[in-house]
DNA sequence: CCTCGAACTTAACGCAGGTTAATGCGGACG
DNA sequence: CGTCCGCATTAACCTGCGTTAAGTTCGAGG
């Protein structure tokens, strides 16, 4: 175990997507976190199949929920961002049905299985909030469903980087010359259900069409309204979400 | 408004899928239920973008839940069984992102949106539960993207009615000639990503293999432990689940 | 018994995207 | 300054699935 920050200076209050903590609840979560870590990247936070007596809350640093078949092809279910609520499947299901992999140094907040039944007898407004994240996360999901079952690669490669996008700009990441992108295109294609070589064919093309500029972990969005538009999504910002 | 079920003898109970109520259980329902609603095939019972003030538990008869993208291209997201809560979405977020529409006549139970936090606030166990559920969708979701993602066709189709046939099974619908199974090819096909002409001839193929009969609204399979094997799915029964 | 329509089936053809393999490029390290 | 390695790109070729369109089959209603 390491030095571990209070939660009254959690670095996730700074950024503005999120909703302040009361009073109370620092003095609930300084009570519930019972440590931290730091993940290097490509290191497995969360193994599928595993029962993990922890949980977690991502502090810093990017990673991939991914489920692998039995034949080793692997799909990413979705990308996990600071602020993200990790392993509450196997919290209360028991199992994990997938893994959590950092894709670049991370910092976390562990919390223990065992004690996620007094949130839900003791603070119902916590509760409610991880319900709403899952609510959310269950959105999210139904969205991409959407997206693998119906949309070609032009679109599908849109829409991730539009999503990507989006959340990187409400946690704040943007500058200038637009994001630093935690991700590869290997990524990007496992998440898609798209070969590597397809995905990058796809890439060029939506360069061409100047609706990106993505080089060497740098990605920017000339005319992002053009590209949200063709991934189907409204430019709406999103809305501020509560943090465990 | 029409005659509505007492809790006590709700018809779920007797589905050896659900976990049993408890007294206590049954007086908090009965207060939280407020109606009984019957839904014909085709009716849409939640519509995507509608912020429903209510919420559903299904006692009888099966639907969608589907994704409607602007061009009209539409996504099955998955299938609707007796005993699901619908409208988590709309009660939590406040506004439906997927249309539930019926494909056999229904019957629900019927809750109010605006006593959802009543219920974390008064019954943190029944709170657990509705999160164990959120969590278990959750799961499956993640798994419907792996598959629409990695799969080919011929898998993807044994995987849909391989999840089907076991959430059918578990309701105690099985009979020596199978199942009756509420959804058509059309359904599938909008599930899986794959048009209506290539689900019916990948369920000819399955046919042709000797996995599964179905005709004429009836599924049977005739080696069930060959059609999960191809379609990636271990054969153990499910686990019983919380009814809300 | 006949007609009609919904659901499904079958066949022919084309294309989006998979696969394989060769090539380029920049960053890390000696 | 040169070599190596991981990642991205490009090209050539192939196939699984979409599309269109012409049947079937069966049940409902006259």
């Amino acid at each position: 175990m390491m030095q571990m920050t209070d939660c009254a200076a959690c670095p996730l209050q700074k950024r503005r997507m999120f909703l302040p903590f009361t009073p109370e609840e620092i003095a609930f979560m300084r009570a519930f976190k019972t440590g931290e870590a730091v993940v290097r990247p490509g290191e497995t936070l969360l193994a599928q199949g595993e029962r993990s007596e922890r949980l977690y809350t991502v502090l810093e640093g990017f990673a991939t929920r991914s489920i692998q078949l039995e034949d080793g092809r692997r799909q990413v279910v979705n990308f996990v961002f600071p602020g993200d609520f990790l392993g509450l499947q196997a919290g209360i299901m028991g199992e994990m049905r997938h893994s959590v992999q950092a894709t670049t140094p991370m910092r976390v907040c562990i919390f223990q299985r065992s004690r996620l039944w007094d949130l839900f007898r003791d603070k119902p407004d916590r509760a409610y909030d991880l319900t709403w994240l899952a609510a959310v996360e269950e959105h999210f999901l139904g969205e991409t469903i959407a997206t693998l079952g119906q949309r070609d690669a032009t679109e599908r490669v849109a829409w991730a980087l539009a999503r990507i996008w989006q959340r990187l700009s409400a946690l704040g990441e943007i500058t200038p010359d637009g994001v630093a992108l935690p991700f590869r295109q290997h990524e990007l294609a496992d998440a898609l259900g798209l070969s590597k070589v397809h995905t990058s064919r796809t890439v060029s093309q939506l360069r061409a069409l100047g609706l990106l500029v993505w080089r060497r972990g740098r990605l920017n969005m000339p005319d992002p309204a053009r590209l949200f538009a063709l991934a189907g999504l409204p430019m709406e910002r999103e809305e501020q979400r509560p943090l465990i």
